[in-house]
RNA sequence: GCCCGGGUAGCUCAGUGGUAGAGCAGCCGCCUUGUAAGCGGCCGGUCGGGGGUUCGAAUCCCUUCCCGGGCUCCA
């Protein structure tokens, strides 16, 4: 008598040629209804797989991540089945599941756009209601080349594939070259809906054919559809784009440029306060402000190892005679020519120098997007020389500012990226040695400090492996924020040096630093975060003194005064729209505190206070409004949103 | 850079070969307001730029600029 153990413990009798579907079966016709897949000893499996006995036996529902990611597949599939019946003689290429839904890159013959979407859904919801069977079969490679014979890119995949290793699925006329597994049969779909058609390169490279990729997302049921759905309409909302023109924060113009964001007051000011804050705190754990302008000289960069290794993101030279300037588009090769200005001995290290620098990058046009990728931003950056003693206590204190900032801004959830170089790839500066120093010194960094993180190969920066800070925001959207970089290689090219105890010179070694990274990004970050409703502390306007009639602008225009003289930034509304309507406009510029005064507030000296987000009132005196909001601002508190 | 989509008033958008529109904003006036839009009037456009087709172009074609979605999460 053979038997599988169940995730419970419980065992189950199985018998010669029991399919999973089976066994789903004896344990429920509720579970074997919502079966998706099944697991054998941990390995995810069609409901067909025979089941020999003695295994771990799991049913996967589309609840589960890995059902999810079936039905996904499964949903591709059906889009990809669709495809082929309106638009013959297309060819598939790859269709994975991905967060959230799925997508396929297909080479179209004829061409589909937005407007298709619909009747494409639309056949395969059609698809889904003929219930085909789904069915996996085992093919040889000549046989899978035969299939595909006029598809390329499908034979370029077999051509990786172990001959004896390779499945076909097929649901009806539809078959596909696919590892699987997939739901039994196409009427098992969830809730699905495509979302939006965009190119993508064949196998990512841009030599290669453009292809046709469609996006869907599918769900369970109908209602998780709807959920989703709804989350997207919430970060739209949230954007940060629509926000930074609706709060009149920053705009941009093709007359000056592409990706040159142009801020306003508003927008100014949030940065302002935010590059404030972020030295204050540098300012505290020891660090020298510097200021090395927008030229460098070429042959800068020629040592550093930039022009060879970042040439692609440099703007082109500017040539006056002999000497070709760049606009900079990184602040460490002109921090260690002021290191060098002056010799160094090892009681001077470490040596900590901080810019807020604009940085000038090119990046690719199709790359530009708001705020969040831009050609000029202003990077909190820093550097640190010190001594290879040094390095551990150096990146603990870039650690500690880090974590205050971040857990200021409200950024509670973050891992941390261990980016590494990929050793075969030329873009990075070649000294096995080095690397290796580097790498190891990272490493211990993090590990003294307790922290978890996680290695990706080729994500290093070109003079060495970056720690960096992954956060995420309210809406569970991950961004990469603060970075620490060890550099063993730049400081010895520029020609740094110091004087050691034993009175030789040495090589300081370079650490990099930026907290909120570039502060354009951060602010984007922010206003997506906070939906553009900031903190006291950070918003332009913190509050507007409305005054219910004209009588009332005098004493408005006082309270106001009285607000500026203990640093707040408050505006009257003197407007001639009705008390309500100022409510209304001001509510929608997402301004923390809505003082009205009327006769009321007049005799007694009081401001009538509604805060943002809360339709409720309260009376308060003018110098006890001030001192609470004055006090709210100094705890620089994120929680009152 | 490349593929797809888009660009009409400051903003959001309608208008698909036949006289350029709406709401909001702005300006002017009336109202003097008690917690999310008071009322009326006026102004506002090289229909992104350039070229072409046509009796006639916001609309069709070419070109250029800008914006948006995307460009390995690998059968």
């Amino acid at each position: 008598m053979t038997v599988v153990k169940l995730p419970d413990g419980r065992e189950l009798e199985v018998e010669p040629g029991d399919r999973a579907r089976d066994v789903a079966e004896r344990i429920g016709k509720r579970l074997a209804r919502d079966a998706v897949v099944a697991k054998l000893d941990g390995e995810v499996v069609d409901l067909d797989a025979p089941v020999e006995g003695g295994e771990e036996f799991e049913v996967v529902t589309g609840d589960s991540p890995e059902g999810l990611y079936v039905l996904r597949h499964s949903t591709a599939h059906a889009m990809a089945q669709a495809i082929l019946e309106l638009y013959p003689g297309s060819k598939l290429t790859i269709g994975p599941p991905i967060e959230n839904g799925f997508y396929y890159d297909i080479e179209v013959n004829g061409r589909i756009t937005d407007e298709d979407l619909p009747r494409i859904e639309e056949r395969m919801r059609e698809i889904s209601e003929r219930d085909l069977p789904i069915y996996c079969e085992r093919v040889s490679k000549a046989e899978a080349e035969e299939l595909y014979r006029d598809n390329p890119y499908k034979l370029e995949l077999i051509e990786d594939l172990e001959d004896g290793d390779i499945t076909m699925y097929r649901q009806g006329d539809f078959f596909d070259l696919c590892r699987g597994p997939h739901v039994p049969s196409t009427g098992r779909l969830g809730a699905f809906k495509l979302q939006n058609i965009a190119g993508a390169y064949w196998r990512g490279d841009e030599k290669n054919t453009m292809l046709t990729r469609i996006y869907g997302t599918a769900w369970p049921t109908e209602k998780q559809l709807k959920a989703y759905l709804r989350r997207l309409e919430e970060a739209k909302a949230r954007d940060h784009r629509k926000l930074g023109r609706e709060l009149e924060l920053f705009t941009f113009s093709p007359d000056v440029g592409a990706g040159v964001p142009l801020f306003m007051p508003k927008g100014e000011t949030v940065r302002h306060l935010m590059e404030a804050y972020v030295r204050e705190v540098q300012t505290r754990h020891g660090y020298d402000h510097v200021w090395t302008g927008h030229l460098v000289n070429e042959k800068l960069y020629e040592k550093s190892g930039h022009l060879e290794h970042y040439l692609d993101s440099m703007y082109p030279p500017m040539v006056d005679g002999e000497t070709r300037y760049r606009l900079k588009p990184m602040n460490c090769p002109s921090h260690m020519t002021l290191f060098n200005s002056r010799a160094h001995s090892y009681r001077d290290l470490p040596v900590r120098y901080a810019e807020f620098a604009t940085l000038y990058r090119y990046e690719k046009s199709g790359e530009l997007n708001g705020l969040t990728r831009v050609r000029s931003l202003t990077q909190d950056d820093a550097h640190v020389f010190c001594t290879e003693d040094q390095v551990q206590e150096e990146f603990a204190g870039a650690l500690e500012i880090i974590r205050e900032v971040l857990d200021t801004y409200g950024f509670t959830d973050y891992r941390v990226q261990l980016s590494m170089r990929d050793p075969d790839d030329t873009k990075y500066i070649a000294d096995e040695e080095k690397w290796g120093r580097a790498e190891r010194e990272l490493r211990e960094a993090l590990d003294t400090a307790g922290i978890q993180y996680e290695e990706v190969s080729g994500e290093a920066a070109f003079y060495g492996p970056k720690a960096d800070f992954m956060a995420k925001d309210v809406l569970g959207r991950e961004w990469q924020l603060s970075t620490i970089q060890v550099d063993f290689i730049q400081p010895a090219r520029l020609g740094c040096e110091y004087v050691g105890e034993d009175g030789e010179t040495h090589t300081p070694v370079l650490l990099h630093r930026a907290v909120t990274g570039s502060t354009e990004r951060f602010l984007a970050v922010l206003i997506e975060h906070y939906a553009g409703s900031f903190p006291l502390w950070l918003a332009p306007v913190q509050a507007v003194v409305i005054p219910v009639a004209d009588r009332h602008l005098d004493y408005a225009r006082r309270v106001q005064e009285e607000l500026s003289e203990v640093g707040l930034r408050v505006e009257v509304d003197g407007s001639q729209n009705s008390m309500q309507k100022k409510i209304r406009e001001n509510a929608r510029q997402k301004v923390p505190y809505l003082l009205i005064v009327g006769d009321r507030e007049v005799q007694d000296g009081t401001v009538n206070v509604r805060r943002r987000g809360d339709k409720g009132q309260e009376a308060l005196k003018v110098g006890d409004f001030a001192r609470s909001a004055v006090k709210e601002v100094a705890s620089r508190d994120s929680r009152f949103l």
